[in-house]
DNA sequence: GCAAGGTC
């Protein structure tokens, strides 16, 4: 038996129906996907790997991590290694308590073990074991092996990772190496017949990278984590790509902070070019607004001196008028870059996006999402694709039109490669056959393809220049004359600037002029789209990594919002790194490391030179930094402190801080002077921001709340402050008390302490019937009662719009709505006849969910 | 409790 290991799942469907006789047999070993085939008589075998299955990590018995910690290194034998330096030859923790496995005092230890850190040793240790022991499994029976990971550095690593596993088994079964560009039948056939040997060189520079990445990262971040460790939860991160990526929004934050904004004083004309007589008299459209020629006046006193010379004019002369049309090209094919930009502007978030459009792909509605590649492969049929899509009404006429026309041609983009086709859309889907969020990706990428085929749009522009005594101004339009492929793709789409039609020597109405004082301003801050394009120019990070990279930044608190700003505390690190250890703030360590990698590749470097050189680097800028840890330690506290800061106490004056409570992991705000001081406010559920403005009405503080997928609203940190005050609302009757012949009101109220909503039976110590609610949107009765358990039903009112909910969290109505739901939604899409692959997905999801919704009510009933 | 890179 051959077989044939490929880097994901997908490769090896493709790669198995490819180069079968007959169509391959799905099976599975344990759980993991394999594809059985013949080739010549031969059984062939596919298997898919996920990525990585080995990661690299520091030896676990040298490396303490008892009590999960990061408590120090181990010096085997209590010798150094020969690696270590002179300079640390001797090891700080050897007059304390020598350092054994049973774990003793390790009290002081951890700062002083990162000199040693740098130099521990590393192995790779099994991270998919359930891949793992499938591969290995496979591997006994085979007589030959040909490893078909991608083409690039890190497959051959995944390849060569994966071989290691399987020589495990099997030292003895011959190996090959396939090398594919393309899943069409030439290329893999043309692989298969074309085997070579698997690229030590070139897995071993991938390598590299991932023990330098851990190295550097490992020993920064503890450093960063244990100068002022602030509890469980708060790590402080750095790493090659993402410490150079924050770096860039603090470069742009101290720029906009140096800059001085300059006074500058905008003139604009209103003018009419209405007949007073004759056909057109009377219509007021033709009133337009115009600027004068000189945009931009920095005197004020030359603002003043065209103010003045226009001052009591009723009338302007057209001067003359130009007209130029230009072309707006249609786009270029996506790839995961424009893609991300793209929905960024939309107000998807680029790790959303990815996490958008890997569900997408999974359910067989749109390509592979992760590519360079912005050029369709001539083996992709653009009319089917086209023909498939046509059945969405939104596209439909459109799509009849481009066929209509002829061959279709498509724009191309600058990156050419030839792994995956550009993202493009594989089945046809309506807005009901998906979630909204998911829709709206889908629709992006479908309009973008049919864009990508259509004709350039024409924009006319129009220049007229009108003088009023002396004074020129420039009126500007823009008309679309052609839509072409504006008609299916209108993002980003400037509206229409119409000027009335006017003739060179007519006279217009001039209805006076306004100046207005305008400031400059400085750079703009990065959207997240902006930040993934210069990340890509940089080099920091690749096409799969750099959405996850910025969500890091987010969750360790280093970014807030978007565009994206830093945090007190994002400045802090990247200053005290940038101070003491520069390397890991710039983008030019992963240049280096690509030139590196290129050497090791070429094979006139070996990955332990490289790799030695990189700890001999690090450990000098840590040598940096270690004496200033104080420094360090008081600066990442100030920031801290800084971040959370949302006012002043008002009974002891010191500041009241953002904090989260160590039992719940719940946020609350509390007084700076705690223990003396125990003032303390209770915070809702979410995301928490301060607010500059005190509360309207108390003057206490306020804090912006961003519940999860909600809008976010500000509100008084006083719960007592009238703002926040709700009154007890008669939702209705309690039907446990009904049953037993009693009367009893349900009542809706909050509870102040907590900001918790609930509803409670006026009788509940008997009946003990409550239910929870929403902790926030505005609350209101109905006469309805639930069909399926008798409570009473409400309405809850939040940004969102109205819903109505029954607040039984174990009513038996709850499943029954959700699997209806997931079935009738399983139906439809069925009846759509789309690809067969959708069809299974979706009643996957529909068999699926129910039975996670069972397991929740269940928790929550206990 | 670390990184960054694959992929789910």
């Amino acid at each position: 038996m051959k077989l044939v290991v490929t880097e994901k799942n997908d490769a090896a469907t493709k790669i198995a129906s490819l180069l079968g006789a007959s169509k391959p047999k799905a099976d599975k070993v344990y759980s993991t996907p394999i594809y059985r085939f013949e080739v010549d008589g031969e059984e062939w075998v596919t298997i898919g790997l996920r990525g990585h299955i080995l990661e690299p990590d520091f030896t676990p018995n040298l490396v303490y991590k008892k009590r999960g910690g990061w408590q120090g290194v181990t010096v085997e034998g209590e010798t150094v290694p020969a690696d270590v330096p002179a300079s640390l030859a001797k090891p700080p923790f050897k007059k304390k308590k020598p350092f054994t496995e049973d774990g003793v005092e390790l009290k002081g230890w951890k700062m002083d073990a990162l000199p040693y850190l740098v130099y521990a040793p590393i192995e790779k240790l099994p991270k998919e074991k359930e891949i793992i022991r499938s591969l290995k499994n496979l591997a006994k029976k085979a007589d030959s092996i040909v490893i078909a990971t991608d083409f690039d550095r890190e497959g051959e690593l995944i390849g060569s990772d994966a071989l290691s596993c399987i020589q495990e088994v099997n030292p003895t079964a011959p190996v090959s190496r396939a090398r594919y560009s393309a899943f069409t039948k030439e290329e893999i056939t043309h692989a298969f017949s074309n085997l070579v040997e698997l690229d030590v060189n070139l897995a071993s520079a991938g390598a590299s990278r991932q023990d330098i990445d851990l190295i550097w990262g490992a020993v920064l971040t503890r450093y960063l984590t244990l100068v002022k460790f602030a509890g469980y939860g708060n790590v402080r991160s750095s790493g090659r790509v993402q410490t150079p990526t924050l770096a860039l929004i603090v470069a742009r934050e101290r720029e906009r902070l140096a800059f001085v904004p300059e006074d500058y004083w905008v003139i604009k004309g209103a003018f009419d070019a209405a007949e007073k007589t004759g056909p057109t008299a009377g219509e007021g459209a033709l009133a337009f607004e115009a600027p004068h020629a000189t945009a931009r006046f920095k005197d004020e006193a030359q603002a003043k001196a065209a103010m003045t010379a226009v001052e009591g004019a009723t009338s302007a002369k057209v001067l003359s008028i130009e007209k130029r049309s230009r072309k707006q090209q249609p786009p270029v094919p996506f790839n995961t870059t424009s893609l991300m930009t793209a929905a960024s502007a939309e107000g998807l978030s680029p790790a959303r996006t990815m996490r958008l459009a890997e569900s997408l792909y999974m359910d067989g509605y749109i390509s592979y999402p992760r590519v360079d590649n912005t050029v369709y492969p001539s083996s992709l049929d653009l009319e089917e694709v086209v023909k498939t899509i046509s059945g969405n009404p939104a596209y439909a006429p459109f799509c009849k039109e481009l066929l209509a026309r002829g061959p279709l041609t498509a724009t191309r983009g600058k990156k050419e490669t030839t792994d995956h086709p550009p993202i493009y859309p594989t089945a046809m889907v309506t807005p009901d056959d998906l979630p909204p969020a998911e829709y709206k990706l889908y629709n992006l990428i479908a309009r973008r393809f049919l864009a990508t085929l259509s004709e350039a749009a024409v924009v006319e522009g129009t220049k007229v220049t009108l003088d009023i005594s002396g004074e020129h101004f420039a009126a500007k339009g823009d008309v679309l004359v052609h839509e072409g492929y504006r008609a299916i793709y209108p993002y980003g789409m400037k509206k229409d600037e119409q000027l009335p039609a006017l003739a060179e020597g007519q006279q217009i109405a001039f209805n006076g002029a306004t100046c207005t004082k305008k400031q400059t301003e400085p750079p703009a801050r990065y959207s997240q789209g902006k930040l993934i394009q210069e990340m890509e120019k940089l080099g920091l990070g690749t096409k799969s990594t750099r959405h996850s990279i910025i969500e890091r930044l987010y969750t360790v608190k280093y970014i807030q919002n978007d565009p994206i700003e830093p945090s007190q505390l994002g400045m802090a690190v990247c200053d005290a790194l940038d101070k003491f250890a520069p390397h890991i703030t710039h983008s030019e360590m992963t240049a280096e490391l690509e030139a590196e990698m290129d050497n090791i590749a070429e094979g006139q470097k070996t990955k332990a030179d490289v790799v030695m050189n990189s700890r001999n680097l690090l450990s000098e800028q840590l040598a940096g930094l270690m004496p200033h840890s104080e420094e360090v330690k008081d600066a990442l506290a100030d920031a801290v402190a800084a971040d959370a800061y949302v006012g002043k106490c008002p009974k002891c004056g010191k500041d009241l801080q953002i904090r989260a409570s160590q039992k719940t992991r719940g946020m609350f705000i509390g007084c700076a002077g705690w223990p003396d001081c125990d003032v303390t406010y209770p915070l809702p559920k979410g995301k928490i921001e301060s607010m500059e403005e005190l509360c309207p009405t108390c003057g206490m503080p306020q804090v912006k709340v961003t519940a999860f997928r909600s809008k976010p609203r500000v509100i008084c940190i006083d719960p007592n402050c009238e703002t926040n005050k709700e009154p007890d609302v008669v939702v209705g009757e309690c039907p446990v008390c009904k049953a037993a012949g009693k009367q009893a009101k349900l009542i809706a109220q909050k509870n102040p302490r907590t900001l918790k909503r609930f509803i409670r039976c006026e009788n509940h110590d008997e009946c003990g019937v409550g239910y929870p609610l929403p902790q926030y949107g505005k609350l209101t009765a109905t006469d309805e009662v639930c069909e399926h358990c008798g409570a009473p039903l409400v309405i809850v009112t939040t940004a969102r719009g109205p819903w109505k909910l029954c607040p039984n969290f174990d009513c038996p109505g709850k499943e029954q709505d959700d699997s209806e739901k997931a079935a009738s939604k399983g139906k439809k899409t069925a009846a759509k006849k789309t690809a067969a692959k959708k069809t299974a997905a979706t009643s996957k999801a529909a068999a699926k969910k129910p039975s996670t919704r069972k397991a929740s009510s269940g928790s929550a009933g206990k």
